[in-house]
DNA sequence: CACCAAAATTGACTTTTGTCAGCGGTCGTG
DNA sequence: CACGACCGCTGACAAAAGTCAATTTTGGTG
């Protein structure tokens, strides 16, 4: 990524204040600016990634009890969003997961991005960073459904934080026929879209609810009626736009025959996988990805910890192998 | 490295202020403290690195003089310091060089560091990072020299900046004879960080003058008179205590065979190698290293630059193979 | 358990930074 | 070439952050 012109003033002035640490008004001093001016620099200078503030993650995996929840369910790490004793309890999730996100990247990576409220909702509070050569691709199709968390604004956010390219999937998540998808997956461009996802370094997705508030449901993939029929079919949550049953295995029906989205399978290639889970209700669905070993990286809230370790200790649970 | 009780308190107003975006005030009113203890707590984050702020280096790679250097010389990245345009221009080199420094260190990494007042003043204005795993082992032996550069202080200063792991090398840089130097390399302790240089993923050094003013002379390792006639048999540089020529191979005298030092060929091992050049008078020695494949990344100031990049086009550069 | 020294915390003050209306220049257009 | 819309910069004020001497708390000791 070239620096234009206009960001050289902006650079220049970033690095005398956050390298060398002059005050604002040495700097403007120094670049024969207005201070004012040197104030709205650093503040483009933080909001294109040229400066980053990050802040270390520890204190939410240095925890006996997230320590716990991965040896229980075989994860490679755990963070626990405390329970909202803070001004914005909602927001606690996605800040969290966004910083574990930032801290996972690398330069060169090749991100798969899903999509959903909590996916968008991490984008939407995602440093900026200015990572070289990154791509962030998307998971699965599109929908035309006026929601701010549909796939392609999902990727596009990401990658527009990350200062990354955008891969964007130009086909539609779900068609009216299985035929039609099949074909559709056969064209060279969706092929390729769909093969690269097991060469992704990094996963970021979440795992919907079967229930009449599913996003895909809300977003006109499916019916009320169609997913209430599907749950009674052993539908237990929803990864990339798909459905998948308590073991975390895709469930053998139409609407998932008329999906076109990753195959679990190169999800489960992508070496690092995060998983983000914030709502209350997505215990179940939670259960279902990690038993399709689905996720390697974990971020819950507290409430949601303290299930997973009742659950394990319960004995009920066992990983799909 | 675990978090310490008394860290907690710093850890979750740096969250509170830096992920959230909270100010003092708020952050004080959440933590039933004082705003005055938020700003300590928030100074103390930053100075251990549980909180980040680091500035690209884009804009001194972003040049055409450093792309052409890096293609003459066979280099994988370059920076190029801008003149003293500045307050501080002695600064901008150690500045500069500790930015792209801690843009090289991974977590996980072992990194192998030498020795001289280069050396040290990157350290010294190094941010704070809480870099996990990460292991900073010294490249030669030691000097009692009552000098700050010396290489355990070189060292130790790094591993303290990124909460990393030192490991001094308990030995004299150069002994008295050569049959001593012999005897000490064979024992296990001092072979083992040997060849332990080797594993390292980073390497960070300068290299020296071979006249009155090498830092070897300064710290007593060798007579003015005796560098007087080493210079006449050839050496042109020192690379972690040790002589080279100007061909970048270890020069064949009692001085380097007296010296508890890393072999180079163990140096060019390193996948990175970060050198920093600063002084006007380290150009011949600068050009023995890099001749001698000393160096995979190079910092250098703008001086210094034109000068490497005229010397290449005047067809006088060959790098030794 | 009273005492002291050292460390942590705070309130009050100073310095630094953020903000925004308004000014001045620039560029495209009629 | 005159006009107007637009963009970036600045001065002045408001808000936030930094600092430090004074005070309280802590932890160890006789």
């Amino acid at each position: 990524m070239a620096i234009r012109p206009a960001d050289q003033i902006v650079h220049k002035a970033a690095w005398l204040y956050y390298a060398h640490g002059l005050r604002q008004d040495q700097v403007a001093q120094q670049l024969n600016i207005s201070r004012a001016s040197v104030a709205m620099y650093l503040r483009k200078a933080r909001e294109t990634g040229i400066v980053n503030i990050s802040t270390s993650t520890q204190l939410f995996t240095d925890d006996v009890m997230a320590r716990e929840i991965e040896d229980a369910y075989g994860l490679d790490a755990v963070w626990i969003a405390p329970h909202g004793d803070h001004v914005d309890p909602a927001a606690e999730v996605p800040v969290l997961a966004s910083s574990v996100f930032l801290e996972l990247v690398k330069k060169g990576d090749r991100i798969g991005v899903a999509w959903g409220q909590t996916v968008y909702a991490i984008a939407d509070v995602m440093a900026y960073a200015d990572l070289q050569d990154v791509t962030v691709v998307q998971l699965c199709g599109n929908l035309g459904a006026p929601f701010a968390y549909r796939p392609d604004q999902c990727t596009m956010e990401i990658a527009r934080r990350l200062n990354a390219k955008g891969l964007n999937f130009y086909a539609p998540l779900v068609l009216s026929t299985e035929g039609l998808a099949k074909q559709l997956r056969d064209e060279p461009v969706i092929r390729e879209q769909l093969a690269g996802i097991s060469d992704c370094d990094l996963a970021l997705y979440s795992i919907g609810t079967v229930d009449g508030e599913s996003h895909v449901v809300k977003c006109g993939a499916l019916t009320v009626e169609a997913m209430d029929a599907l749950r009674r079919d052993g539908a237990a949550g929803v990864v990339a736009g798909q459905i998948i049953d308590s073991k975390g295995a895709l469930l053998d029906c139409s609407y998932n025959r008329r999906c076109i989205s990753a195959d679990l399978a190169s999800l489960r290639a992508i070496p690092r996988r995060l998983v983000v889970v914030q709502e209350e209700n997505k215990f179940d669905p939670l259960l279902a990805g990690l038993a399709g070993g689905l996720a390697t990286h974990l971020v819950v809230n507290h409430a949601m910890a303290r299930r997973l370790l009742d659950h394990a200790r319960s004995g009920a649970w066992r990983k799909a192998s």
